[in-house]
DNA sequence: ATATTATTGTCTCGGTTTGATACAATAATA
DNA sequence: TATTATTGTATCAAACCGAGACAATAATAT
């Protein structure tokens, strides 16, 4: 539940905004944004000011914004990219979620002293979204509130506050789920790359090792790459191809 | 977004609950209930008082209250039933569902009269769960805005308002992709059933038929049915076994 | 009793997919 | 030129699926 904060814009400051009357109320979303690289899966975390609280990006809606485009515009934030692969994961809606506790640490960190009844002290249902990005094509932005932006690995991430550690599971279990069905290599790798990259991928979403003959037959009897040339990475050894996925 | 009501709490009614202080704010949920009969699959419909609106049920989330638990609530009221196979489909959050013009000719169906800036007239994210009921163990009830509360058929609905025919589709399309993982069979018929039921089931779901022997023979095949003994109809033909799950 | 009819349970056939292994091709290095 | 790690592809058996064949059988008609 890390907000997307502008401090230029006073109205977009959850200290200064008293009854938050530019939000929904009770709602917020949080995001679940992968990256691949190396052979890592990587999600993108918010550390906050003087707190070394971790927590996933998140935000609030716009009373007259789509919820959706309400999350797009915090991954532009955070990303500077437009048209980020985003898919609706699960709704957390327990009433003993408990973040007021946490959040107001946080604000306090940052100088907002806010009273007991402030609103984003309330109960929130959040929303959860996971993204698929390109690793290289970003440098993740932090906001007023946080030190920093940055990628973690999936499989090695900190203890998390607001009960995120759920949310990043959930969206590893729908990332699984849709991994066949939507060919979610292409937005997680470079136009081009070679079958060992897609084959990291796939691994490194499904937590287990796949048998490299098998794989490799697969993918290309989908008759959804396209080979180009070779690529020669210097290593003493055959040189794979490189693929790109047919439009 | 039909609402759950009741007469004798006046709190819960919607009209007189001025300011909706009672429950979140810009949250509703909807539920589509299915059910199979015959050969055909169900879904649950209200019809508004002197409106022939119709709409699937739904309600609002007490302050208090888990999301999920709000769901089973309003599915209790309108079904008797307390473990009812639920799952989450998809959050509905467009800005301009525009659902005050029909909530309003509604409220005054029922003769409350209530101003422009009335909470239940404010724009609603909307939560849509889809649940899995045995047909025979229900009578439906309406509540006290709606005459009636009863089965049609899914491939066959009336216009439904507040653009819940979008939502129809989303959940049937969620219960085609969870299938084969989640037994929904196990829901949606009684505990002895015969092999063509089964069949039936999933023939309504995916809105194709299936081939009986290929059908039979992965049925059996995944070792989740246990055999009892066979079922006379009456007709004249071989009696088929009645099959039921394994635990 | 016997024939008829519709449905059910199972088997078989060929085609496709999958797991597992083998092996030749090859890019850089020794 | 030999060596080494990796890559692309072939092979073989097992599993799976679509399609059809066929015997078993519950009630009815003769």
């Amino acid at each position: 539940m890390r907000r997307y904060l502008n401090m230029k814009d006073t109205r977009k400051n959850p200290g200064q905004d008293i009854d938050g009357k530019n939000y929904l109320t009770n709602i917020a979303y949080d995001s679940v944004v992968f990256g691949f690289a190396g052979d890592k899966l990587k999600i993108l975390l918010m550390e906050y000011h003087n707190t070394k609280f971790f927590a996933l990006p998140g935000g609030f809606v716009l009373r007259k914004e789509n919820l959706n485009d309400a999350v797009r515009r915090g991954l532009k934030e955070r990303t500077g990219l437009d048209n980020i692969y985003l898919e609706q994961c699960y709704v957390f809606g327990d009433a003993d979620r408990n973040t007021g506790k946490e959040m107001k640490k946080i604000l306090k960190a940052n100088g907002f002293d806010v009273h007991d009844d402030h609103w984003l002290l309330d109960r929130f249902i959040s929303i959860a979204y996971y993204a698929l990005i390109n690793y290289e094509s970003v440098v993740p932005q932090p906001d007023a509130l946080s030190d920093s932006c940055t990628w973690y690995d999936a499989d090695n991430l900190p203890e998390l506050i607001f009960g995120h550690n759920a949310i990043v599971e959930k969206a590893l279990q729908t990332l699984r789920n849709n991994l066949d069905q939507r060919l979610v290599g292409i937005n997680l790798l470079p136009k081009k790359f070679t079958m060992k990259d897609l084959q990291q991928v796939y691994e490194a979403i499904l937590g287990k090792k796949l048998r490299r003959t098998t794989f490799q037959r697969k993918m290309l009897n989908l008759d959804i790459l396209k080979r180009h040339g070779k690529f020669y990475s210097g290593s003493a050894n055959k040189a794979p191809y490189l693929y790109s996925f047919k439009k």
